[in-house]
DNA sequence: ATTTGCCTACCTACTGGTAGGTAGAGTCCA
DNA sequence: TGGACTCTACCTACCAGTAGGTAGGCAAAT
């Protein structure tokens, strides 16, 4: 089942990513992980480069999809907001994971250009999707956007650093407040 | 001179950590930019935890310094905040480096636990700092201040990804405007 | 018969870390 | 004054282990 290996191991490259960074694991991790042999990986995903943008191209899409569903669950921008942090705090697993956009920025030098712009595409995509769903009385929403994105990952930060899903919790309780002001 | 072989091995470890992360380098790196070997830099820092306890430590210090200074220089909430923004904004060079506490929390599983309590620490640090010069008109100054430096460290992110201050000016544009208010 | 998905076996380069040595400066005692 | 000793700050040479990646083979499925 090649399809099945491909998922297993995206979803383990992904945990890895997101747990203990690009740097942080290997194809040897991952070999380990999935049961196969490390050249194996290779037959699959040629490259790290070519895993990392699978890797993002997936989590673009899922996101995205998972943003479509915000919307066609809730009508008030409120709501909307309201689901966006609930969406990243279920990203953190309990204080395990970053969001994998986060998780790769720290590596930045380390990450092939097509990486880097699929991570500069996700984050636009994101900051949009809060802009658009922003109540119109807002003045300058596109600093408004920015700065939410900015406050989803930085809480994603802390509550990682000490894992504990609460520190995520602190750091975003002014968020909605403050778009509801 | 040890002391500035010593001193700048640590502006050489720092500035690797803020650009390529806990394991975006290597002691031969190191060794590299100094121009010594390898083995010398063990002399002066046994091992990775040692240089990044040192790391931290230098750095929460200088920190906190830079903070006392903020307080010297303005009285009022808004100035103070307005202060600590540009910090971090300086702190970016250009969009090249993180904040080191940012830089850490990315290979959270790599790191010694006497640094990762550091960074908790350092953490903390900043977050009491900016509740004690929050308006003393604001409610809840604990999850305010929280969201203050997820937001800024977030900002980081966004600039450092795409190697752009502008991004974070943007994200934190709603910052002083938010306490202000 | 070819493609798929895996394997063994290997490569070069590099990882953090160690062993043991040495030039030179400073200190201490006679 | 000069020999003995110690300390600093570096060195060469090495270790086991791991990094990402490659060549070529083989069995099963299509």
């Amino acid at each position: 089942m090649q399809a099945d290996t491909k998922t297993a191991l995206l979803d383990l490259a992904e945990r890895a990513v997101r747990s203990r960074g690009y740097d942080g694991f290997s194809y040897a991790d991952l070999a380990r992980a999935q049961g196969i042999r490390k050249a194996s990986i290779h037959y699959h995903f040629p490259t790290k480069a070519d895993l990392s943008q699978n890797l993002m191209a997936r989590y673009h899409t899922r996101f995205e999809k998972q943003l479509l569903r915000i919307n066609a669950h809730h009508d008030r921008p409120e709501d909307r907001l309201d689901a966006l942090v609930k969406l990243y705090r279920d990203a953190l697993n309990n204080g395990q994971t970053l969001c994998l956009c986060v998780a790769f920025s720290g590596s930045h030098d380390s990450l092939a250009q097509p990486v880097r712009a699929q991570i500069r595409a996700f984050r636009q995509m994101v900051v949009d999707w809060i802009a658009a769903n922003l109540p119109s009385t807002c003045d300058d929403q596109g600093s408004q956007a920015q700065g939410i994105l900015a406050q989803l990952e930085g809480a994603h930060l802390a509550a990682r650093m000490s894992e504990d899903v609460s520190l995520f919790d602190a750091a975003t309780a002014t968020l909605v407040a403050r778009v509801r002001s």
